[in-house]
DNA sequence: CGTCTTTGACCGGCGC
DNA sequence: GCGCCGGTCAAAGACG
């Protein structure tokens, strides 16, 4: 089979989760919010947890609190959090050109980007407004009744020019630092070793281009071990040093085109997410990469990749996006998120 | 006929 | 120790 129709196996298979959101949006909106209320707080809740359930909060006010307490997690970069981050179209732009050379940068750059928007307390949500002389970034604070604003000044090459803070902050700066799924990972006393096995080296996302790409360290290896083949504790170690990356894309993006030869080996429902996650291996011989895929639990059509492992080898197509004119920038970066750069590893 | 997908079963980790 | 859960295996079927 051909590296086209491998791809648009995937696609399709992209298309089957899409469709699937599809059927379930109707109905899933209450049921997905009651899920993952019902879900983190019967499994994974934790004291710190448990106390924001104490503050009668909705599901989507626990999801607000949450991605308030992000950009700490950023500045700490340490844990398994999504990021979330509005990129401009110049920057993608900037970040397409430094693509060309190495993913490192570019996700350093996604890094700084977000580090730069969310240095504040809080996610703030940008409006931008440009000008020949570059551009202005209007951001409210999200938090609830706080009025806080930040207006940042770029110049034409996106160097941010001015910071102008707008109104105080009504509320305490956010310590809590959560996972993914809701577990707290600092700021309690018991936390730190799962914090350190857990951490998160580097988070970026562009939530318009709707790309969130998270890179940490892979956690202990949950992998079984045959009976009959003792795996030597070197091989252990060596799968407990395998990367992950977590990446958030949109449903519409070519999140298929990251030019590796993928094969389904399973799909299995997990808690708290009505829709199948589905687990893929890199094809190339003893290439040991694997993906799975999973639509986002909110009401978006947001799709989370997360890729474990790093490829020995080559992207075994040539990836025509990159180098036509007008390049999918999401395409690109998830393109660089999974080629085989080992300075990523350290 | 070779390759890929589907899907139920199995296994290990982890929390209680 | 037990049960839940996520991850993987592998047989069977589908597909080109």
């Amino acid at each position: 089979m051909d590296d086209d129709s491998d791809r648009s196996s995937e696609a399709t298979e992209l298309e089957n989760l899409t469709t699937q959101r599809k059927r379930h949006s109707d109905t899933d909106d209450a049921e997905d919010s009651g899920t993952v209320n019902e879900d983190e707080s019967d499994d994974d809740e934790t004291d710190d947890q448990r106390e924001v359930s104490e503050l009668d909060t909705s599901p989507m006010e626990i999801d607000a609190y949450s991605r308030t307490c992000q950009s700490e997690t950023l500045v700490s970069g340490l844990a398994e959090v999504p990021i979330q981050y509005e990129m401009r179209q110049d920057e993608l732009e900037h970040l397409k050109n430094h693509l060309q050379g190495s993913h490192q940068e570019a996700l350093a750059i996604v890094i700084a980007k977000a580090a730069q928007s969310q240095s504040g307390s809080k996610i703030q949500i940008p409006k931008q407004v440009k000008s020949p002389e570059g551009s202005r970034s209007y951001y409210k604070c999200t938090y609830n009744e706080c009025e806080a604003k930040k207006i940042e000044s770029c110049d034409q090459y996106n160097s941010i020019t001015k910071i102008v803070y707008k109104g105080q902050h009504k509320h305490e700066q956010p310590k809590k630092v959560f996972t993914r799924r809701g577990k707290v990972l600092s700021s309690s006393k018991g936390q730190e070793r799962k914090f350190t096995s857990k951490q998160c080296k580097s988070s970026g996302s562009i939530s318009n281009g709707a790309i969130l790409v998270e890179e940490m360290d892979a956690p202990p290896p949950k992998r079984r071990v045959k009976k009959n083949s003792m795996a030597s504790p070197g091989s252990v170690l060596k799968a407990a040093k395998k990367p992950k990356f977590v990446v958030h894309a949109a449903g519409d993006v070519g999140i298929s085109a990251d030019g590796y030869r993928w094969r389904k080996y399973g799909q299995k429902m997990v808690k708290g997410n009505p829709h199948p996650r589905n687990y893929y291996k890199c094809t190339s011989a003893g290439c040991p990469v694997r993906k799975h895929i999973e639509m986002a639990v909110d009401g978006s059509s947001e799709v989370i990749l997360t890729y474990k492992g790093v490829h020995d080898h080559d992207i075994p197509i040539h990836t025509k996006h990159i180098n036509s004119p007008n390049p999918n920038p999401n395409a690109l970066l998830l393109t660089a998120v999974s080629s085989p750069n080992p300075d990523i590893l350290t």
